[in-house]
DNA sequence: AGCGAGAAGAGAGCACCGCTCTTGCATGAT
DNA sequence: ATCATGCAAGAGCGGTGCTCTCTTCTCGCT
């Protein structure tokens, strides 16, 4: 982390922000695999085998990109929760503000929660970035839990051994059980499946109104974790 | 739908049988990415320009395979259903065959249920059979509802204007009610959702016995469509 | 039976891609 | 002031989807 003496450093840390700013605006318009390193060269006037020198590969900066994505939903879970609203109101909140990036930049949350590109894998140093959003929905029951408001409906039970002991030790201090860190697992599976569907137009013609749809599949899910939730009557 | 009365009749569709058998498999191997129409000709030992003749572009071979592919697990569905069981029985059944239809062909996969591929848009007319799937888990719902033993939990309501009225049309004869239908396609979204998870590595450190753990999401959505599950006992 | 129309295949070519290697310049350190 | 090094450029390789032209051969009709 040395500060940046020479001019050459500087002008170094400033090309890479630009490449990386260039890909973010290619990878918004084209999705990653329109993604080029050649026009990402075109538009910066460089030649393209300058940008090697920066990335390795077009694999290298795909990832530099997941990193900053994953930031980006990450900060809009965090920032739409506000820790002192009530656990329903946080949840729902949650849920729409990872809605929200995800319509809002679609390309990014395929990038995130789609199909892998080509024959690029992503790497798994990247967990601790990726669960902050899924760790901001355990925060709320965790908070629900210690003010003695979750209560999660009878259902099945999972087998203990399905998840890992690192899964419970990360959720530490939340103290919860067993069915209840599985159902959170499914919430944030769900959250990220439901967008995805609308994404990818698999609603269409199934839903008429996909907020609406939206909404209620967040309601489902805040009581199937046991978070109490204003809103709409019952079923039945 | 004439025969094939002349030769170059039967060549035509003997040869459009093989293109689309090479590109099978080279989609199994690596990918809707990596399925190259120049590959496809080469294995064919045919000019890559000859292959126009028989598709008019590599995203129209990509829809052929599409079609194809969902027909598979449809086929998947469907085969894993036994009408005579139980309707808790047949839920787990149908979900675990496609499970294992997708572990088998994650690449087709990727395809019907990932990220749209480049520039490559899905066309709509695929939906009748892209309905066998999800069609097979609601008439396990409406055999359940027949005999009466469709018996959903509490929760909360979903706006009958989110839904279109053709998928409550397309539904006729189960005699759903708007929740039920709701929660159908929720739990449509959720199985697919659990096994894109699962072949996409974002479970990874988070679940420990992927097999146990599908069972326990297809047996919390079973009860959470409201259809008898058998199983290990209730939560809490 | 023969001929014309049209289908089918081959090949060259265009513009693009990721990536590599070599060459030369300009900058920063000594 | 000089030397070593960081860095950009260019050419090039093998690959892609797709188009256009040219030739051959088959089929259907007179």
């Amino acid at each position: 982390m040395n500060a940046p003496r020479t001019a050459r450093a500087r002008a170094r840390i400033e090309l890479t922000r630009e490449i990386l700013a260039s890909a973010r605006r290619q990878l918004g318009e084209a999705g990653a695999a329109g993604l080029s390193l050649r026009s990402v060269a075109r538009e910066l006037g460089m030649a393209s085998s300058a940008v090697y020198r920066y990335f390795a590969s077009r694999d290298e900066l795909l990832t530099a990109l997941l990193v900053e994505c994953y930031g980006e939903v990450g900060d809009a879970a965090v920032g739409a929760d506000d820790p002192e609203a009530a656990p329903g109101e946080r949840w729902l909140a949650v849920w729409r503000g990872v809605r929200e990036w995800s319509l809002a930049n679609r390309h990014e949350y395929a990038l995130l929660f789609g199909t892998p590109v080509p024959g690029y894998a992503a790497p798994h140093l990247t967990a601790e970035v990726a669960a902050r959003m899924p760790l901001t929905l355990a925060r709320i029951a965790g908070d629900a839990k210690a003010a003695g408001l979750l209560d999660p409906p009878p259902g099945p039970s999972c087998d203990p051994a399905a998840i890992t002991p690192e899964m419970l030790v990360l959720l530490e201090g939340m103290a919860f059980t067993v069915d209840e860190t599985a159902r959170l697992i499914l919430a944030w599976n769900r959250l990220v499946a439901i967008i995805g569907y609308e994404l990818h137009g698999h609603l269409v013609g199934v839903t008429a109104d996909d907020t609406a749809f939206f909404d209620y599949a967040a309601r489902v899910e805040a009581a199937n974790s046991g978070i109490p939730v204003p809103g709409p009557g019952e079923t039945r």
